[in-house]
DNA sequence: AACACGGGGTT
DNA sequence: AACCCAGTGTT
C-alpha cells in the first residue's frame, strides 16, 4: 500500500481542483448526467482519443436517442454507425447492454458496481466512470491518464506499480462528495499537462508535490514513497 | 500476467 | 515505424 499523509493528500486535492476550475475542457458528455449518454461516451472512449469520439458521440445520440431506440437496432446497423472507431465488439455490447437494461433493470442503467460489472463491455474503469459521472457516487476511476499521473506524482517515473496499488491510491485521494470533479480533473491533467510524451511540468499545479518533477528539473532524485 | 482487439493521430 | 489513446475479455 502507498501511504499518503493527510497534509499531502489535501494539498493534492486542492491544487488539482483549483487547476480544473480554470483549465477544464468543455466536452459534450460533461454537459449531461443522463446515465445512457454517459455510458455511450465511456464505451466510445475506451482506448480511443477524445477528439475522435466527440463527433461520433453526437451522431450516435441523434440516431439512438434512448436505450429503447438502441435496443431495437440490428448488429449490422450499429456496427456501421460505430465505424471507424474500432474495437468493433463495443457497439454490439453497448446494444446488448441496452437490451439487458430493458429486460433486467426496468429500462435503466444499473447503479451498483456489481450490476455494472456483470454487463459485457463494462469493466472496472467504466463502472467507476458511470457511478461517479452519472450517479454522483464517490467512486474512483483508473484509466491511462490517472494511472500515469498517480505513478509520476507518488511513485516516480520508473515505478511499475500493480493496478491494485493505483486503485487503492485513487480511492484514498478521493475527496468526499467531489468524485465527479476530482476524477474528471485527474483525467484532464493527464490528457493535457501530464502527457505520456513531453509532459508540461511548467504548467502543472502538482509539480511541487511530484516525486518525478525534481528529476525533470535536473535535481537529485528524491526518496521513493513508502510502501 | 500476458495477449488480442481497430483505427487514426503524433512523434 | 513506433508509440499512444478516458479498457475489456480471454487465456
Amino acid at each position: 500500500m502507498v501511504r499518503v499523509p493527510a497534509r499531502r493528500r489535501r494539498a493534492f486535492q486542492r491544487r488539482l481542483l483549483a487547476w480544473y476550475r480554470r483549465s477544464r475542457r468543455d466536452l459534450p458528455w460533461r454537459r449531461t448526467r443522463n446515465p445512457y449518454h454517459v455510458l455511450v461516451s465511456e464505451i466510445m472512449l475506451q482506448q480511443t482519443q477524445v477528439a475522435r469520439v466527440v463527433p461520433k458521440y453526437r451522431e450516435w445520440l441523434t440516431r439512438y436517442p434512448s436505450i429503447e431506440a438502441l435496443a431495437r437496432a440490428g448488429a449490422r446497423e450499429v456496427r456501421e454507425a460505430w465505424y471507424p472507431l474500432g474495437y468493433n465488439a463495443r457497439p454490439l455490447r453497448l446494444r446488448d447492454i441496452a437490451r439487458a437494461a430493458l429486460r433486467r433493470h426496468r429500462g435503466r442503467i444499473p447503479q451498483t458496481r456489481e450490476e455494472l460489472l456483470a454487463l459485457k463491455g463494462i469493466g472496472p474503469y467504466t463502472a467507476g466512470a458511470v457511478l461517479s459521472f452519472a450517479f454522483g457516487r464517490d467512486e474512483p476511476v483508473l484509466d491511462t491518464n490517472v494511472r500515469r499521473v498517480l505513478r509520476r506524482v507518488f511513485l516516480g517515473e520508473a515505478a511499475r506499480p500493480a493496478d491494485r496499488a493505483l486503485w487503492d491510491l485513487a480511492a484514498a485521494l478521493l475527496p468526499r462528495g467531489r468524485a465527479y470533479d476530482f476524477n474528471q480533473a485527474l483525467m484532464d491533467l493527464g490528457a493535457t499537462v501530464c502527457t505520456a510524451r513531453r509532459p508540461g511540468c511548467r504548467a502543472c499545479p502538482l509539480a511541487r508535490l511530484c516525486v518525478s518533477y525534481p528529476l525533470a528539473a535536473g535535481a537529485a532524485p528524491q526518496n521513493p514513497v513508502t510502501w
